[in-house]
DNA sequence: TTGTATGCGTTATCAG
DNA sequence: CTGATAACGCATACAA
């Protein structure tokens, strides 16, 4: 700085205020010290900028190490959460919270490098998000904890996607209706997707008056089969299958086809919480429900950025918290048709 | 810090040469400044202590955004670089390129926010790498460039990946070998991956006299079932698949079938640069040769940390450049088995 | 073995 | 509208 300063004639303070903009400089100068930055190729230290301001334009993306493997649409999300980060100049570091996650979230936030955390993956009593609230740090959750009231958080809208599932099948004419769920560890650990979509499955049956089944399984076509084998040998009659289960998802098809029963013909399947290029590895092509990942992780990020750069009163009083639940998409494919005439 | 100080009733430096262990400290007095750290909750600021010495312990991951959608395994590629800069105690910091490469490594570079760069999905002349060897910031690449003699990259080895794929299936007395391969325009692009394993596909079969036929498509199973029909129309008497395009892999299985072929029976399907996760969603079960993803991702970053921190002559000499390549391993499914005898 | 003092490259306050 | 200059919080050379 010092360098473009003397080459464009002026102080340090003034190179550094035609940077920042907060207070006026005059048309010649400003000109002048652009030129200087320009055949320098100069770049503002970004160490030194944050020490000195306290804002390290820097914010963290905590999540959970290797649980689930991470499926495709996480990885759209974190893809979406850097572009957006960084179209406001922000840098986005990926924080892997392991068994520990509460020092773990500690430990970074009293590190004050960054400005902001978006939290991934947020399980209903989630101990990072506690650890959050004791601190100053601003940030928003993807997904809520069971009490979100006065937290920020984007999440997908299940009990929408539910409603929307079951609408386009109960309108295909299906009464007797499966969930392939996640793992039961999953529901216990409090995992959000799974704790919703069960419950809003339960609830929305109920008032339709449909018969159900229900099945937790892991994240593995094996178990998918297996899962798929008793759903069936429970309730012979089902004439449909909801799957918030990608990997299982797969090996449900396959023994639904094995167990002689077709698809659309005896048995339709639809996959919430995936997508349709997850879909179109399928043969057929499976209807599914996109979970809206991208749009997830630049609302999480724009909304931290609102919280951090907006006037201090929006921090304090939590005005305009952010409280967004986005549906899933449906994408009709070839997995779902009429409900068999049982005559 | 001049907190824990004067809690702990030394100076400063005093607490600062107990963090950073550069010069002897008693016992008793280490002990009162970790006593005073633990009770204070103490942590370094990150920006003070990174302008001061010089170094962020950040590190920057450069892939290209959007492109291709990355697949899973580059997800499994970036949370192992993740967790081995954590490990190592540093952050890394995600840095989705876009169409201008060389401006946005530039400028990165010159922020002087990180310590080095892991450059993702490096194509064969990358522009991204001539900037990167313009300035001082140490950097791996992850893939190789054209001429990568003096640069430090690790990669998967795709001419022990084809030749293994090749072995496997001549084995099974197979000698009329397809491959599906990515799109045309990532091979003009130079992306490594496509334009390697086509060399290696074509020089390990003229040498092994098989009769081949090979076909670009897109990332799509759609792409995929089209490709097949053309493939098989060239040469009907194709018996094996080498497939390298996840996407499309599922819409060849889909092709064959419907095409009348049973799968081994008629033609085995391999899959490469991919994994047994992917191949349990097919039915049946693809073999496949797993890419290495999460050792790429942290011998990438451990090589980096090697050239940051090791002594000088390290960095300047180029001595003990990383030169890694780790072949797929490969996972026999249900899609690969004995030649037909064609009698 | 410990303390003092300077500098890291900006931002921001105080003058002019 | 512009220029000095004191923080920012730590690392490190220099003293003791």
């Amino acid at each position: 700085m010092q360098d473009v300063a003397r080459l464009a004639g002026v102080s340090v303070s003034t190179v550094s205020y035609v940077l920042t903009g907060v207070r006026p400089v005059s048309d010649t100068t400003r000109q002048r010290v652009q030129a200087a930055m320009d055949t320098l190729g100069y770049q503002r230290n970004a160490l030194a900028r944050g020490l000195a301001s306290r804002r390290s334009h820097i914010l963290a993306l905590l999540f959970p190490a290797i649980e689930r493997g991470l499926s495709g649409t996480a990885l759209e999300f974190v893809t979406s959460a850097a572009e957006t980060a960084r179209r406001h100049g922000y840098h986005l570091v990926l924080w892997p919270t392991g068994a520990d996650d509460e020092a773990e979230t500690r430990d970074l936030v009293r590190q004050r490098l960054v400005d902001g955390v978006v939290v991934m993956e947020v399980k209903l009593h989630d101990p990072r998000v506690v650890e959050l609230q004791r601190g100053d740090t601003p940030f928003t959750l993807i997904g809520r904890t069971a009490d979100p009231a006065g937290l920020p958080y984007a999440d997908i809208d299940f009990d929408a996607t539910v409603r929307d599932a079951l609408d386009h099948l109960t309108g295909l004419g299906h009464r007797h209706i499966g969930l392939l769920s996640h793992s039961r560890g999953s529901l216990q650990a409090g995992y959000g997707p799974t704790v919703r979509v069960l419950a809003a499955f339960e609830r929305e049956a109920r008032q339709r008056g449909l018969l159900t089944a229900i099945r937790h399984c892991d994240e593995t076509a094996d178990a998918g089969r297996a899962a798929v084998a008793e759903l069936f040998a429970e309730r012979p009659d089902l004439t449909a299958l909801v799957t918030l289960n990608d990997n299982a998802t797969f090996g449900a098809v396959a023994q639904i086809v094995d167990g002689g029963r077709r698809i659309p013909g005896d048995v339709s399947v639809l996959s919430v919480v995936s997508s349709p290029q997850v879909g179109a590895l399928s043969h057929p092509r499976l209807t599914t429900m996109a979970a809206p990942g991208a749009r997830l992780g630049r609302l999480g990020v724009e909304s931290l950025l609102a919280r951090i750069e907006g006037p201090p009163a929006v921090a304090a009083t939590g005005a305009s918290t952010l409280h967004e639940l986005i549906p899933c998409r449906l994408d009709v494919g070839a997995t779902t048709g009429p409900a068999p005439t049982t005559s």
